[in-house]
DNA sequence: CGAAGTTTTGAGGACCTTCAAAAGTTGTGG
DNA sequence: CCACAACTTTTGAAGGTCCTCAAAACTTCG
């Protein structure tokens, strides 16, 4: 971890203007917040299970996930974070993280206080109602991948991971035709899938055997959307890309 | 369904009032709002996948879930209610809803319009706070549901579940010592465990031969608690019993 | 070029599923 | 208050998906 530089919200507050109209005021005020940031290298944990941060962060490049461990050693990833999206807003009412934050690849993150995020909900309502949106998002994410671990077999719950990618970063402007780099080995994904890495392995092969994907390296490419829609029932409803009520 | 009665939003601001003060004004103009009580027998649809509600609902007595639907004809329940709990609180800013609302045994639920809501959040601050907080609390058991499909077994998990109810329950002033009622058939309890129902049946038997639990028509009885602790690793944490940061 | 990390392969077995039917329980109307 | 229908729980049996363990092959990086 590197001494903090100076940061900018911009990216977070980009994506919230895709999906919200916000006043030159509000938008003004927030381009203003102070922010750190900070570039993690790959595999290094952010925060801990049981923390108490006094701030929240952004990914302004790379990739993290949030991640709940158990008495047996074994780990279940909960969510992924791309460019853009905010990791642990949660914790700006919440004192207690219930599950750990990590890298997988080389990231930066930006950090702004919960401090100031009150203080600007505070002053601004639109901003109030912009956060809350965003973790009405999260949650709707959390509730499918239940559905995922819960209702779908290895095939279709690895195809759904990749369309969810793919779809969340397209709306990200990071997605390069039907490609894209998803920096994650198969033990940190089979930890999101809720299955082992062995078998993910195997899933994997059978997809490629299939011509539903693609890969070299850590870039995957839908070989055939079509049928990995098919295969797995990806519906982006849950992504709420329409974004939220209007006053 | 019986034709809509006055309701009270009473029970619900009981609930957010037991985590953090809030105001004279803003209580009793949360207690003023409109709201109209409605009666459903068992197993009865609320929301369906893809409504676009106009109000949202919290359960003054009862049981109700939250489901999504496969195309195999497969169900996930990713949450439940009961008494106290708003049911899709989400609504008031996402337009479309991506799960099913569902009864389990006879409900009342109040229901509030959404534009109430919002005007009660842009007039009290402190009440959109105090919403927000709510969302993040179910997010938060959303994420350990994850966790439970993904990497528990199914004694593990039926026992995790057993534990989140008499957590809440007892919260809600509603559990009787260990026991409480249950009133839910096995087969929608696999829903929301992601097993099918003839385990779920096995499971139970297992649970109730190594005295963990005891039944006896739809009431459970925990018989032993630490035993269920050790066996699920259940830990209450994600229902954030501490409450909201206080400004 | 060696070391560490990652992906792949093989084999055996555990957990959980499906299908089908029986047994038990609950609710309703005559 | 009994009889019957509908629903729910339980049982049995066979089979598939996925797991664990262990080692080999491959890749990445200093």
């Amino acid at each position: 971890m590197s001494t903090p530089l100076h940061g900018s919200p911009r990216p977070y507050l980009a994506k919230l203007e895709r999906r919200q109209r916000l006043s030159p005021a509000a938008a003004a005020a927030f381009a203003g917040i102070p922010s750190q940031l900070r570039v993690y290298e790959a595999n290094q944990y952010v925060v801990s299970e049981g923390d108490r941060p006094k701030q929240c962060r952004f990914v302004q490049s790379g990739l993290v996930s949030r991640y709940k461990t158990l008495r047996n050693g074994s780990r279940q990833i909960v969510s992924f974070h791309i460019a853009g999206d905010m990791v642990d807003l949660q914790s700006v009412l919440t004192q207690l993280a219930d599950d750990g934050v990590q890298t997988h690849t080389r990231t930066e993150l930006v950090a702004i206080d919960h401090g100031d995020i009150l203080r600007l909900i505070e002053d601004f309502p639109e901003i109030g109602r912009a956060l809350w949106f965003d973790t009405l998002v999260d949650a709707g994410i959390f509730r499918e991948w239940t559905v995922n671990v819960g209702r779908r077999d290895a095939r279709e719950r690895t195809a759904h991971l990749l369309l969810e990618f793919a779809w969340r970063l397209n709306a990200a402007g990071l997605m390069d035709g039907d490609s894209f780099e998803l920096p994650i080995n198969q033990v940190d994904m089979s930890d999101a899938l809720g299955i082992s890495p062995v078998h993910l392995n195997r899933t994997l092969q059978w997809l490629r055997a299939a011509r539903l994907i693609h890969t070299h390296s850590r870039t995957i490419i839908l070989q055939d959307r079509e049928g990995l829609v098919r295969l797995s029932g990806f519906s982006p409803e849950y992504l709420h890309p329409e974004g939220p009520r209007q006053l």
